[in-house]
RNA sequence: GCCUAGGUGGUGGAACUGGUAGACACGCAGGACUUAAAAUCCUGUUCCCGUUAAGGGAGUGCGGGUUCGAUUCCCGCCCUAGGUACCA
């Protein structure tokens, strides 16, 4: 019998399915290992060749951690809520639901083709109910509880209240909004419920409160900052503007400290750690207060240097500035309005594009030095940002670059701060001299002056070491209809949990996808929510990422009803070994899954800091375009004549996107190509060796471009094993590579040797039980010792390489040796699970026994050689093979070297200076 | 600008801690089998010189350095991709 995939694949898929080959147990001496995927937002394209680079990469790690002996929790899912079935349901009227599961079962589909190994009992839908019941308990808890400095961790709300009844706010350190009240305990005894409530709001994890956001007219909803990127909606490209509103945000910053120190201890690529601690942006530095006496107020800023305080020379506020205003004197008055107004009409685009120009104003008054009691300028200028720190900053235009250009362009003063100083062309942010004109740290290092100073301005009330983050708080609310609902009702206008017994608070049914006509989001539509009379309903759901912020905890015990996992489960799974995804999830997914598990982990509910200990980031797939050549006539116009690749250049053409799926290595299939398009019938080609060969470009898999490759072709056509090892073949798992079929063949051929391995002349299963070769152990015991290094490191593509020369020894030895090849089959079952399981099963093996069989124990001593050839250079210079017996001591081989005729030849009577040695060879002769 | 990753044949890529650069695969060329084609198998394939050959030379983005020996380590520069951006 030949390798036949289709009918081999589709037969092991099914007893897979039907046996529960993949699901874990949780009473089993094994070591437990999680692997996970990211979860897919089922889009409506379905799966191009792209998605299921990584999915193949985790299930080869979790079929190998199976050989290897570990208990294997791989599971799958959606992330099912989001805003394209949304943007759909508004177009058609159909509910997001019903396009969101057809979708699904398209993808299940086409994922159950490929013979992933996911234990898919345990499958979740975000957008389930008994699924989000658990994202609006969570956040329940988080609403709940509130960030304490003192023990450096979340705890329930009920332990503020305590204090605030015991001893009132004093001494309490927490993660807070800005404007809290002090109070004492009789004080906080005497407010009103309300009062009560809405002081804890400013503490709470989950808060509502009135603040800037990115609104997204377009799409009608406010964004996260991570969803914005240059100005413009992630989806869609729309333009966001910032708007004050009240919202819903997560208190992330509470945790700025702790995920940024977790980076050092997980296993993460460097530039995705990089880009997490950019996005959190610790700086470390101080805040500084100048005094403006005729207001009766201070100006405070922030600064990383203020070592150079003495070189201020003028202070600079952001336009936006809340003193902007009473600051202005009313000579300068119209110049400064004139200038906010200026700044105003700027984008956010052009503001940010636009760094050249200096621009600024002058408000009139002055400022007093913090140490020297001088005055300074008070400046408007839009390089500062409102944004960020105080928006406002003390200028050095001795020290910072921006400064200095603003000082030049405005004519004010420049004053040396420190002797290595080189002030002639730009500022000099050096911190290697010792200070001058700097009061009384002159002469000092920076070491010394920073503390000095500091000291000093605390001494003075007018300053004090500060650490300052660039993360901002999350913006939680979602204007949207898909989406899940908060489980908070207001009365008096203050938030309220709704009763826990409540849960899960169901998306209720609307009539139309879009918000009210008094713009309310689509949720005041509602008329159907379960104590519609009783309550008032918050209207906004929750962002994208709510559901995906704790998703691995529910595949840990997916059907429980009484928790979101059970004690048990947590306890024996932990947390994530190793996750596979794209890195454009780096300050999105990633940074919030990290803060919903600390939280979750500071209110008891598991003990692990960090929830994924290992991640790869695959590298993105593009797409392999290409081209037709068309005749252009003398007018311009198309012809009917194509021109192959190699000829186009004596012709004038156009060139069109060409499907590639009527294009192999290169060469387009003319026949294909008639039919595709009725203008083409008639097309005619001036053709370079009998065969047209098309032009191609490197661009994004999309259908526009006519590249978009489905994997079910692609396993119809070769099978799964094929795609499987192909993908892998391709290239290292974390480099963006394009899409390209041209080197497919080759690796079905090797499965089909494979196949012959096992299957005499006449196509008929053979195998002898006679002990195998010296030659066909090596051959295989080199294998599995390739494939466990490559693994363990990620490089499967390597293993493709070595699975192909293993077995093209073993078919010139002709090797049909049972205890050989079955250890072939192991090893190789990660990659090529279908052929391996027939094959196995052909072997006498019990069906399915493969998935759980040992990995084979490698033996060194098959590797090893009674004699070894190797070359030896004479000063770096490749000059000869020499051949030499096995386990001859170092100064036996240094004799029979310098005593071989070959080697005394080429050192033609020249001294030997030295004989530089590598694991007891000579490999190199000095002289 | 800054941060991160990378630059190796016609192509995808290999070379794990410095030790025969180009494994493996594609493509291409030639051959075997076949009436023929497909499929399969075999041989060759970094570049240059050498009629074939024996042989020689150059060679991992560029320029230096360390070393007996550098794709690998160090310094400077160029280019590509991703991230980020008046962050004080």
């Amino acid at each position: 019998m030949e390798y036949n995939h289709q009918s081999l694949e589709k037969k092991w898929q099914h007893f897979w399915a039907d046996n529960g080959t993949f699901k874990p147990s949780e009473s089993t001496d094994k070591p437990k290992y999680y692997v996970l995927d990211m979860f897919p937002y089922p889009s409506g394209a379905g799966l191009h060749v792209g998605h299921p680079l990584g999915y193949i990469a985790s299930d080869i790690f979790a079929r190998y951690k199976r050989l290897k002996g570990f208990n294997v929790l791989h599971p799958m899912g959606y992330d099912s809520f989001g805003l394209p079935a949304e943007q759909y349901a508004i177009q058609t009227g159909q509910h997001p639901a019903i396009t969101t599961d057809a979708n699904i079962n398209r993808y299940r589909e086409q994922m159950d083709n490929i013979g992933f190994s996911y234990d898919w009992s345990r499958e979740i839908r975000t957008s389930n109910a008994d699924y989000y019941k658990w994202t609006q308990w969570i956040f329940m808890q988080l609403f709940d509880a509130w960030y304490n400095k003192d023990s450096d961790k979340a705890e329930s709300i009920n332990t503020l209240i305590e204090k605030f009844e015991t001893s009132g706010s004093l001494g309490i350190k927490a993660v807070s909004d800005e404007d809290v009240n002090e109070f004492t305990a009789a004080e906080w005894g005497a407010y009103s419920e309300e009062e009560q409530q809405r002081e804890l709001l400013k503490y709470r994890l989950a808060y509502l409160r009135e603040s800037t956001v990115n609104w997204c007219a377009a799409l009608g909803t406010v964004l996260a900052n991570d969803e914005v990127i240059n100005g413009l909606s992630e989806r869609g490209g729309y333009p966001v503007e910032q708007k004050k509103m009240m919202q819903w945000s997560m208190r992330i910053t509470a945790y700025a400290d702790r995920l940024l120190r977790g980076l050092d201890t997980i296993d993460w690529p460097e530039p995705l750690v990089e880009m997490q601690r950019n996005w959190i942006g610790k700086s470390v530095g101080a805040s500084v207060k100048f005094p403006v006496p005729q207001i009766n107020t201070d100006i405070e800023v922030f600064t990383t240097r203020v070592d150079t305080i003495f070189g201020v020379s003028f202070v600079v506020l952001a336009p936006e500035h809340d003193l902007v205003s009473t600051l202005t004197t009313e000579a300068q008055r119209a110049e400064i309005e004139a200038y906010i107004d200026k700044t105003s009409k700027k984008s956010e685009l052009d503001r940010m594009a636009d760094t050249k120009t200096v621009s600024g104003a002058f408000t009139g008054s002055f400022a007093k030095h913090p140490i020297t009691g001088e005055d300074v300028q008070i400046w408007i200028a839009d390089y500062v940002l409102a944004g960020y720190g105080t928006g406002a900053v003390m200028a050095v235009p001795s020290g910072d670059q921006r400064d200095y250009v603003f000082a030049k362009h405005f004519n004010l003063p420049i004053v040396p701060i420190s002797d290595t100083q080189q002030l002639d062309e730009a500022a000099d942010a050096n911190k290697d001299g010792k200070y001058i004109n700097s009061g009384f740290i002159n002469g000092m290092t920076y070491e010394e002056a920073v503390p000095a100073l500091v000291a000093k301005l605390e001494e003075l009330k007018l300053g004090k070491a500060k650490v300052n983050f660039r993360m901002r708080d999350a913006i939680f609310g979602r204007q949207r209809y898909w989406g899940e609902p908060v489980p908070v009702y207001f009365k008096n206008g203050l938030p309220y949990l709704i009763n826990e017994a409540e849960l899960p608070l169901l998306l209720p049914e609307v009539d139309k996808y879009l918000p009210t006509e008094s713009g309310e989001p689509p949720l005041g539509r509602a008329t159907d929510w379960k104590y519609q009379d009783q309550y008032e309903y918050e209207l906004s759901t929750m962002p994208g990422w709510a559901g995906s912020s704790w998703y691995w905890f529910r595949y840990m015990d997916p059907q429980n009803a009484d928790a979101f996992a059970s004690k048990e489960s947590v306890e024996y799974w932990k947390s994530v070994d190793l996750y596979i995804g794209g890195s454009e999830h780096a300050t999105g997914h990633l940074l919030y899954s990290r803060f919903w598990n600390k939280a979750l982990k500071d209110l008891g509910f598991h003990n692990e800091e960090e929830p994924f200990k290992k991640l790869i980031n695959q590298g993105m797939i593009q797409g392999r375009s290409s081209f037709v050549y068309r005749v252009l006539d003398e007018e311009g116009r198309g012809t009917n004549q194509f021109v192959s690749l190699g000829l186009k250049d004596s012709y004038k053409t156009i060139a069109l996107h060409v499907d590639v799926n009527i294009v192999h290595n290169d060469v387009l299939d003319t026949e294909k190509f008639k039919a595709s398009r009725p203008d083409y019938a008639l097309a005619e080609f001036v053709l370079e060796n009998g065969k047209y060969i098309c032009g191609t470009e490197v661009e994004k898999m999309s259908k526009s471009k006519f590249n978009v490759v489905n994997p079910d072709d692609i396993i119809s056509a070769y099978g799964a094993d094929t795609l499987r090892l192909y993908e892998m073949f391709l290239g290292p798992l974390e480099q963006a590579k394009p899409w390209n079929t041209n080197g497919i063949e080759g690796v079905y051929k090797f499965l089909r040797k494979v196949w012959r391995l096992f299957h005499d002349a006449e196509g008929n299963f053979h195998v002898s039980d006679e002990e195998p070769t010296k030659a066909e152990f090596k051959a295989v015991h080199k294998i599995i010792k390739k494939v466990e290094d490559d693994v363990e490191r990620f490089s499967f593509n390597t293993s493709v390489s070595a699975f192909m020369i293993c077995v093209n020894e073993l078919t010139d030895l002709k090797s049909d040796k049972r205890k050989v090849l079955e250890d072939l089959l192991i090893v190789l079952q990660p990659y090529a699970p279908h052929i391996t399981e027939e094959l196995w099963s052909l072997l006498g093996h019990k069906a399915g026994s493969i998935s759980y069989a040992a990995y084979p124990v490698f033996n060194p001593a098959y590797l090893v050689e009674s004699e070894f050839a190797y070359p030896v250079s004479v000063n770096g210079k490749m000059k000869m093979n020499l051949s030499l017996a096995l386990d001859l001591d170092q100064k036996t081989v240094e004799e029979t070297v310098l005593a071989n005729a070959d080697v005394q030849r080429y050192l033609d009577g020249k001294a030997v200076k030295k004989l530089i040695f590598v694991k007891g060879k000579i490999i190199n002769i000095v002289v």
